[in-house]
DNA sequence: TGTGCATATGTGCAACTGCTCATATGTTCA
DNA sequence: TGAACATATGAGCAGTTGCACATATGCACA
């Protein structure tokens, strides 16, 4: 916030440097960080947040684009929410989900493109 | 590669969102994707990588910083050379990792900022 | 070559995970 | 209210995971 906002934009990768080693060192956010991979680690709540990103999705549309039972939708639901990762509302009879972390978004676009890259470097 | 490079610039986040949807639909890019987030996802990898991405290191240093045997460092350095996220060379007798791969600098650092966010949102 | 340090690997185990099945809860509409 | 649909939850189980222990391999230097 102090920091004269116009020193060299040498500087400021040197801040963002700094401030990730903090976050290293902090055993707290190490964790939660784990967490959110942990989340996005699983094949089902992959694709569940990923179709998410698309819009938001009752839990039988995403029933649809996961291919598992309604069970384990819902039960993987439930730890999305728990991490607060989604939040539902009501529609009716059916619940409505979306993603309430913009940084889930950040993380499935870097995910993917690595992996494209991975998995078949051209075309 | 082929891909005309020079769009509008407006044209290229549509671009960029519809290169997502195909990823996503893409199962074996998903679960590349999911590897991924696997291997930070256990907290002695993410502090291994993230000891990385402040600069290569020894088993032994590593060891240190993550706190757990000898042991269970290089099985975990194994699961990361596997998949391709470490490279390991000698160096007389002790062996150095580095990273093998700019986007995991950039997940850990999306990850931690997120962390950081979540666990403790203010100063 | 042998001793000591650094790293790797095999094994077994306790803990965890993700799934299905069964069932409960909640909502709509006749 | 009761039938039909949508979602949530509890329980149990098979598969996986991460660890420590023991031991093997690799390297350096006397």
């Amino acid at each position: 916030m102090h920091k004269k906002k116009d020193d060299t934009m040498s500087d400021n990768d040197e801040n963002r440097r700094h401030l990730l080693d903090r976050y290293l060192a902090d055993d707290d956010v190490v964790y939660q960080a784990t967490q959110i991979f942990d989340a996005l680690s699983d094949l089902t709540r992959f694709r569940i947040l990923g179709a998410l990103s698309q819009g938001d999705k009752s839990v039988s549309e995403l029933q649809e684009v996961c291919g598992v039972s309604q069970s384990a939708i819902s039960h993987q639901l439930r730890l999305l929410r728990d991490r607060s990762l989604v939040t539902a509302r009501r529609d009716g009879q059916r619940v409505i989900y979306s993603l309430d972390d913009d940084h889930v978004t950040s993380l499935i676009t870097v995910g993917l493109e690595h992996a494209a890259e991975a998995a078949g470097p051209e075309e």
